[in-house]
DNA sequence: ATAATAACAGTAATCATTACTGATTTCTAT
DNA sequence: ATAGAAATCAGTAATGATTACTGTTATTAT
């Protein structure tokens, strides 16, 4: 309900967002931001974070790792991630999402959405063992 | 690597969960055993939960609400979690299964398993609104 | 300008989960 | 049977991510 002032922290970390591909933790963007923004806050950060995805801006990630992740890429995707990094990447699985939305075929809710992930080890991991 | 002992706990705690259809926390199931083990500890229900998930002997589930639900129900299936009273429901999803197992026809890393469930509204909470 | 209020930094609190500790139970090998 | 080794226990403290609180600062509308 209350309007949302303009706060050159929010506006940093959704860059710090946009212009990364991996999918950092809220730890992360706050130790990436702590050089321009020497008294930045851990706190500030989770707040935007959480109004950033509130208005949809971002996505939050809750892939298992005991730690949210973040995406500024909103478009429709999926996740990998790696179990022997925890590296983070983007999936592309033709057709899931079309299949998942017919999923309520049988069921007598009301589904509103989905999470799917993946999981195992990363073209890198793979190769160095 | 160690040898896993009997002990009393760990089979109700087994016990508790092969005969519920609901999806209990850790909390949920050190409540719901307090009369038969007037001592039992939070720490001892949590320890065993992961030694039976470990062993595949149970299903943990983490749902993104904020703490992890535990599944007796090993058969592969999957899940919708309702946003409004948090209930936990199996859901039937014919072929989705096979049709994820086939996602990494285009990635060069070595998917191991996914992670995918639903949510929105159960159909009681849809009834009473 | 000024008043209203969102946002801030800093800090304390929360909550699920894990780690530690010394006592008890289970198992194994005499 | 029994004694020693080791897993498990209950109880409690610690951890780690996240949220809430507080007094101050920045942004916006009048």
């Amino acid at each position: 309900m209350a309007a949302l002032k303009y706060s050159r922290q929010r506006e940093a970390i959704k860059k710090f967002l946009m212009e990364r591909k991996d999918h950092p933790t809220a730890d992360m963007i706050y130790l990436g931001l702590l050089d321009k923004f020497p008294n930045l806050s851990l706190g500030t950060v989770y707040r935007n974070l959480t109004l950033l995805s509130d208005t949809g801006e971002i996505n939050r990630l809750r892939l298992g790792d005991g730690t949210d992740h973040f995406d500024g890429n909103t478009t429709p995707h999926y996740h990998f991630i790696c179990e022997k990094c925890g590296r983070v990447m983007d999936i592309a699985v033709d057709g899931l999402d079309s299949f998942i939305n017919s999923a309520d075929s049988c069921f007598y809710g009301k589904i509103k959405g989905h999470v799917a992930y993946f999981y195992g080890e990363c073209p890198d991991c793979l190769e160095n063992s």
